[in-house]
DNA sequence: AATGAATGAGCTTTCATTCAT
DNA sequence: AATGAATGAAAGCTCATTCAT
């Protein structure tokens, strides 16, 4: 039509200081919504209440604002399960319960809970973010998840396992569902419920299915 | 072009009987490797061995193509699970095993396996198709698995379970790894081993972890 | 066209303010010399001296382009007709004498004069635009000229008429050479001349060709 | 299958020999509905009840079956009026009046109306075309139209007239209907009326719109 | 002669990125 | 530092034309 849009005089409403998380929460937010290649930078920009310009005064490109977006996502996330394993002495089951009790949910209600599901869908794409988020977060908490079942193993309290199929097992349990939730998990006609879920699965994990002792 | 070396028999002589199934397999192998975005129209004629044009005789978009893809994957997929589960009449726990052991392993083999990562990672963007792929799997992969849970408890095989939320424990670790497969697998220095998974799932959903009968 | 004169000093170093105007005029100039499909938008934007994607930034698609070329030509073509008529008082045939000689041969010396010619090649594409400006400007012209006759008529200055056929009778002597000038001219060895043609006319329509009252 | 040989028995489908002008025919009638870039071959094809492909053994491309339509429409139309030039004696006005009432209401009728408005809409396209059409048509008749009124002049039927510019005017106001007939008149709420308006212009040729004699 | 599947050049449109202000 | 108009490479899609049958 006419004139793309027009200046005007009043510019005292940027409040000076762009904080950097403001942008990447909008992108994080855009991404998950639209995916990464159907949001554009203006979207973002847009969300965040800045223009197109200023994203790039702090990300030099589109990937690169993926990358901070991931990143962010990527620092202290285990750094309280790993600390909590350190200092716990008592049972692997006790700590593995309030692990999952204490964290999980918290995790699953949090933005963050978003960024597996995009790492999952951009991975071809950004193999060297990939990868260091796999060893950073996956790698480390199955590491982690390891050690608590073999420290379980090891005092007598666990049977002798298949520690680190295990561990597998059971982190898929758990990151499956973020990564549903973000996707999919809009048709389900019976939504998740967090803490009951997270409970079945200790319970599973605890006691297996099977009524009596028979292996 | 004015090549000097003679082109093969078939290659540009024979222009009927494309099998739109050469299309999806070219597209899925392309939608997995670079994303649906990053995939070209033009990338998939030539993995296909056939030109750009070919393709929209076969599939009116992109988009048409990528449900193509997704819609070829969802058929078959449960029917055997299914009457497996209608035939057996034994131990849900064997139901299980077979199950597992049979049908799992053998998808995770399949270029068919990509699909729920694509699903996930496009389900913004394809609603319909999500919705659809959810209800024609996940949902009905979920209802099957309940319907295994409880006749095991019903019989009184296993304990009394949160049938629902130990059905999707169980499909979320074994779904988890076709994902990671197709994602962020290649960084993994320590390879899924399918059957040693499978059994070692087989093994926790038996028994659990704890060394003895406690509950 | 190719003007080998330096271009002016404002090339390529400043590029705000593109002026819509200057783009229309540029797709009208191609339009006529080409046609509407076979003038590609770059094209157009190379003649207005901007980018591809600046097109983009002031008119969505091609077909909008093409609806703000005509209807910018649409404005301010019979307004002053119109103006005439209700100021004038004076006999029927001066009005339209000074009509035709004033508006008429300056109307072909516009740009503007192509418009006629690009809505009747593409009216089929577009109807709404067809509909839109055969009311605007034909029928409403149509409307003028009827009123001028009839004026006429009713004062005695004119013999009874068939006021809605002569009407359009005029009207065709004249729109069409506009026509004609857009289309097949060039391939005419005698060009017309605008003030000798608008006599003629005038001359036909006031006398009529028979030497003698003899109907 | 790979019998050069003799084509199976029912092939009485296609009536053996394919009428060119069936695929004019067909392809005017396109070319009109949705103008020349918006008819696609298959779609002449289809409406003329055969395929892509013979369309390619008539006409080399879809140029040369765009010359073949116009041209078409070319033969034998000025011929009958040149004939009555010839064969009449009697008053220019009389000529006129039954050229008119005779030729210009059948030839509107007539699927060829439409070839002038194709002419003028595709003009920079087929400029050989073009230039052959004018002639062969627009010149001619205006050499015919300029003859009768001359003869007119001569025999002291008219007054001394502007002939060329006349001539013009006339041919305008005659052909311009056949154009908006298939352009804008489909917007027209007052259709055109071919005898009323034709007589309508033979009347204010004849005696003009003045009142009484005054030049 | 007739068919229609296959081809690929060409065009519209999008959007990450730049840069004058 | 911040803006957003302008750029142009890239990609989806169309369709005239070819050619094996």
């Amino acid at each position: 039509m006419a004139s793309p849009a027009p200046q005007n005089e009043n510019r005292r409403s940027r409040p000076r200081e762009i904080d950097p998380q403001q942008l990447t929460a909008a992108a994080l937010e855009l991404f998950l919504e639209n995916g990464f290649a159907n949001t554009r930078m203006e979207d973002i920009a847009r969300r965040a209440g800045v223009s197109k310009g200023a994203l790039y005064l702090y990300f030099a490109t589109k990937d690169e604002l993926f990358r901070a977006v991931v990143q962010e996502g990527i620092v202290g996330l285990i750094e309280q399960a790993e600390a909590a394993f350190a200092a716990s002495t008592g049972s692997a089951r006790e700590l593995l319960a309030s692990l999952m009790r204490g964290i999980v949910p918290q995790f699953w209600d949090s933005p963050s809970s978003g960024i597996p599901k995009l790492v999952i869908a951009e991975a071809q794409s950004f193999p060297a973010l990939t990868a260091e988020y796999f060893e950073s977060i996956s790698l480390r908490t199955r590491k982690l998840m390891e050690k608590i079942l073999q420290r379980g193993v090891d005092r007598g309290e666990f049977r002798p396992l298949d520690v680190h199929c295990t561990a597998r097992a059971i982190l898929a349990a758990l990151d499956h569902q973020a990564i549903l939730q973000h996707s999919v998990a809009a048709h389900d006609p019976e939504p998740l419920e967090p803490e009951r879920y997270v409970d079945a699965v200790l319970d599973l994990v605890s006691h297996g299915a099977l009524a009596e002792r028979s292996s």
